[in-house]
Parts: C-alpha cells; sequence; structure tokens
DNA sequence: TCAGTTGTTAAGACCTACTACTAATGTTTA
DNA sequence: TAAACATTAGTAGTAGGTCTTAACAACTGA
C-alpha cells in the first residue's frame, strides 16, 4: 500500500517539525527525499503552519515566557501584608518548581518563597537577609499549594528578626528564622570593610 | 533642526522595536507617523534587522534558554567532587540571577547553589535539606564569578553534616551549615508520622 | 482488464514583508 | 539663493510561503 508510506512519511515530518521547527519547506523537502509541493501537501493535511508562523510563535512564547519568569522573581505571589509586622504568600507548586526529575518540590524554590516573603514584610526600601535559620519538616509535592507566613519579631536598628512557616493543608513543612538588615546598614557594613 | 526629530525618531523606533518586537515596518510606520520609507531607512542606519530575522533570533534563543534552564536546574556547575568528603561549584551571576532590578544576586540564587551543591556531596539516591544555618556577609553582583566549596563534616545514620563557603574572588559571601537526609529517614519519618 | 480512486509532482498566479535602488520633493541653513 | 540634508514614492527583485489546476502514476474493486 502506498498509504503505508505516506504514513511513514507524516510521522517523519512531524518528528522532523517538532526537533527543528525552523525548517523550511525546502530543506525538509531535500531531507525527507521528496518534492517540495508533497511537504506542503502534507503539512496542511496535519495542519502544521508555515515556519514563519511557527517561528512568530514561538518568539511569542518566548517573551510570555520571560514575563511569567520576571513574576516569579517575587517568588510565590503576596495574598496579605501588614508592613513590618506579618504577610501571607501562595506559591503553587508546579513542575517548574520539582526537585529534579521528582515530583516533589525543590527546597530552594521553599527557600526563596520564604525569603522573599520575609524581605516584603519588611517596609523599607533595600532589605537583604543576613542570615537564617531553617528546618525542613516534609516534603511538598507538585500540585500542591504552599502557604507562608511571615511573622516580625524584634528589631534592632535596621535589623529585623522575621520568622516564616510554610504550611500545605495546615501541615507544617518548613520554618524558617530570617535576620534581615534594610539597606543603610549594609553600607555601613562596606564601609567598614573599607576602613578595615 | 530636523535632525533633532530625527534624533527623536530613532530613540522612538528603538524603544517600540524593543518593546515590541515582533512589530512590522508598515506597523511601526503607523504608529510613528511616518512613511514606511522612513523606518526602512531609520532601520538600516540603526542596523536593526527586520521583523523575520528579530523573530527568528528570538525563537532561536528561546530554544537555547528552555535547554539552558534545564542545565540550570543543576544550580552551578559541578567542577570537582568528591563523594562524601566535599565537592566545588561554579555560578556565574548574570541578570537571570539578579536581585528584582538590582544589579546584585538574590540570595536565593545562592543558597539555591550551596543546597544543591550540599546535596549532590552526598553520595545516595535520594537526598534532601533537613536544615540549615545560614550567614551572609557580602553581596555579589551580576558578572561574578561565585565559587562554593563543599565540606562533609559528621554523619550519623542517615545524616550528613555539609559545611558550604561561597566565594567571589576569595572573598567570602556566604556560609552555611547543611544537614541533608538521605531518603530513608524520610520514610522512616513520613512511616512515624503516619503512626501518630 | 478497465474505470475509478488515491498519491505525487509540477506549474502558475498571488501574497507578505521585506532589500536595494532611484528619483522627486521638501526643508534648512550657510 | 544654492548646496546639503530629510523624507517620501516608486520600481525591481527576493524568500517562503498559499491556493488552485493539471497531469500522470499506481493501486483497487468489479
Amino acid at each position: 500500500m502506498r498509504s503505508e508510506a505516506k504514513k511513514q512519511r507524516h510521522k517523519q515530518l512531524i518528528n522532523l517539525i517538532d526537533s527543528h521547527p525552523l525548517m523550511t519547506d525546502k530543506e525538509i523537502a531535500t531531507t525527507l527525499q521528496v518534492s517540495l509541493g508533497t511537504v506542503r501537501l502534507d503539512r496542511v493535511t496535519l495542519s502544521i503552519p508555515e515556519v514563519r508562523e511557527r517561528t512568530r510563535s514561538m518568539a511569542e512564547q518566548a517573551t510570555s515566557r520571560l514575563k511569567s519568569m520576571r513574576l516569579e522573581e517575587v517568588i510565590g505571589d503576596l495574598v496579605g501584608l501588614e508592613p513590618n509586622k506579618g504577610a501571607l504568600s501562595v506559591l503553587f507548586a508546579t513542575r517548574n518548581t520539582a526537585f529534579r526529575h521528582t515530583d516533589f518540590v525543590g527546597d530552594y524554590y521553599i527557600y526563596a518563597q520564604a525569603a522573599s516573603l520575609a524581605i516584603a514584610t519588611i517596609d523599607k526600601e533595600m532589605v537583604v537577609v543576613g542570615s537564617a535559620r531553617l528546618k525542613y519538616n516534609r516534603p511538598a509535592y507538585i500540585g500542591e499549594k504552599i502557604l507562608a507566613r511571615s511573622k516580625v519579631g524584634v528589631h534592632k536598628g535596621n535589623k529585623y528578626v522575621v520568622s516564616v512557616r510554610s504550611t500545605v493543608e495546615n501541615r507544617e513543612i518548613f520554618v524558617g528564622r530570617f535576620v534581615v538588615v534594610s539597606k543603610d546598614s549594609i553600607d555601613k557594613k562596606s564601609m567598614e570593610a573599607k576602613k578595615c
């Protein structure tokens, strides 16, 4: 049967375009050893768009990905904030936040959410983490919703102690005590460093 | 002077293409209220490639970005490893690892490198961070090369104490003590949890 | 075996979004 | 006012397609 060859060619075409999406019909035709017309016919029947369209959509995706990366920079969504008192953030664990190829969340995502929240809680221009103590109690899995709650403790000068508890459905998965520092004191520190 | 208007238009063009890289010359012409020819002339003088070229390069970048993201999952490059003794990793701080819109590295990237290294140092199947103590001494800036060195301390059963020191050109920017746990004991823990 | 169906290729007109060039018309400013 | 610059219009040519028609080969059922 001739259509067997056709089916196989269709598979090849799909694989080829999947792995090399920026190939033109001409290039595809030469690599698959068929005519230009056949490639185009096949593309139409398989409803695969032309190179330029494929390229364009990839570029579009790339921009949206970049934007979402920017958003994820503030790791988790800040859903509640009482400046210098406490705050609340939610992180939806997706495959992106997984540890290697497992289905549980990498510890540094949990850390990132907690540390970001601790920083966001303090209402100053430039705030960074100075030191921290962390404890991971249970793993979190992809598909779960991680809730982080921060509470500001004592503060001396530009140093604030911020405690963060992260939970999944009321089960505590993480506790951290962050000492965060607002920027003036960093400058002081670097000044001191220069003095020495 | 007419060339003032030209300069301004050039600025507008650059901004426009920067924010909307998928615009065609025609669209640009209508939004900037000039002729098609002018847009093309300007593009040539500013050596900005055509839409299709811009789109294509974005799509290409996107694929390489995806690949590098996968690689970055192991945060930093492991450049030396003595299993269960110590290891060395390098992280090149780029704009991607910056904290918000500043030019210094977010603390969670430094953490991620250190924690990943601590885990990689222990030669077991499933290893996770149990608890940690961190200290950030100085900020790291984009363009710098962060070197993290791990050293395994005492270990009891499935718990290992791993110390990590991160430096930029021999200046210490971070020190951390991680207690990492190999997977068997997590199972035990969850078993215990079920018992309770 | 022969008409009908299906698969493949070729050919032509058209499209978009350009490049590269020329020519004409403004607009300054020395 | 003339030379110099800025802008626009227009033409020919390109890549990488679409969409349609036509021709021919190969297989299939009656």
